[in-house]
DNA sequence: GTCCAGGGCCTAC
DNA sequence: GTAGGCCATGGA
């Protein structure tokens, strides 16, 4: 079976580089990562932009929105009022113990950040890592359904695993590199976007040869 | 009209 | 501790 660290190259030699999170700043990466909750990008991108044409795009601005303000500009989102809450309580978080500088909460050891963030409401571990690794430019590896559905195919994961121990699996196995845990999430996403969508298996899927034969050849990704 | 998308919270056993 | 319901919009 291939490992994790080949599954990457394979991934890497075919797509390239991604070099990723679209976003423009760390707090963009957080207001992205709290909306895509089970959402499509497409809905979070609509409702990013309608906060950047109001230049709300910062923890003061998000502050001084009224509840129901925001969730009318994040309402493309979905889930807009839970949504709505959760970007607040965030920035009220770093507003009252950072001083309201994103920067100062982020730049301190990686498992305090991580264990403060998991205390938040609306923030769950994909969440959390999300904004470790690309926010904070911390190495903890992302785990979201992309990376379960693959994975699952490839046949490194049995799809019973739970969040903790599938990252801490695929930690154990990769280096500890802020680039490569970038890199990774990003092929991967990139990969069952454009192949591997809403399939619950990979029949008529240009990737279902590796998909569905975990010792086939990963250099024929895919 | 139906299904699905880059989760997480809450409640009932 | 865990399975199931709930949150909501927009595109395919």
């Amino acid at each position: 079976m291939a490992t994790p660290i080949q599954i990457y190259h394979a991934l890497q030699s075919y797509y390239g580089s991604r070099d990723w999170w679209p976003a423009e700043t760390p707090f963009e990466v957080v207001i992205g990562a709290i909306l895509t909750q089970n959402t499509n990008w497409n809905n979070v991108e609509t409702a990013i932009t309608s906060l950047r044409q109001a230049n709300t795009l910062t923890i003061n601005a998000i502050m001084q929105l009224s509840q129901q303000e925001l969730e009318q500009l994040i309402r493309p989102s979905g889930f807009f009022r839970q949504k709505a809450e959760r970007l607040q309580l965030f920035c009220h978080y770093i507003q009252q113990h950072y001083q309201g500088c994103l920067d100062n909460f982020l730049e301190r050891e990686m498992t305090l950040v991580r264990d403060e963030l998991l205390t938040l409401k609306g923030v769950g571990p994909e969440t959390a890592d999300s904004i470790l690794l690309y926010a904070g430019h911390h190495p903890s590896f992302v785990v979201d359904s992309y990376t379960m559905r693959l994975f699952k195919r490839l046949g490194v994961l049995t799809g019973t695993e739970k969040y903790p121990q599938v990252r801490a699996l695929f930690m154990a196995q990769l280096p500890v590199d802020v680039q490569l845990y970038n890199e990774y999430h990003a092929l991967i996403v990139n990969h069952c976007k454009e192949f591997c969508r809403k399939q619950p298996q990979c029949n008529n899927c240009p990737c279902a040869d590796i998909c569905l034969e975990p010792n086939r050849n990963i250099d024929k990704l895919p």
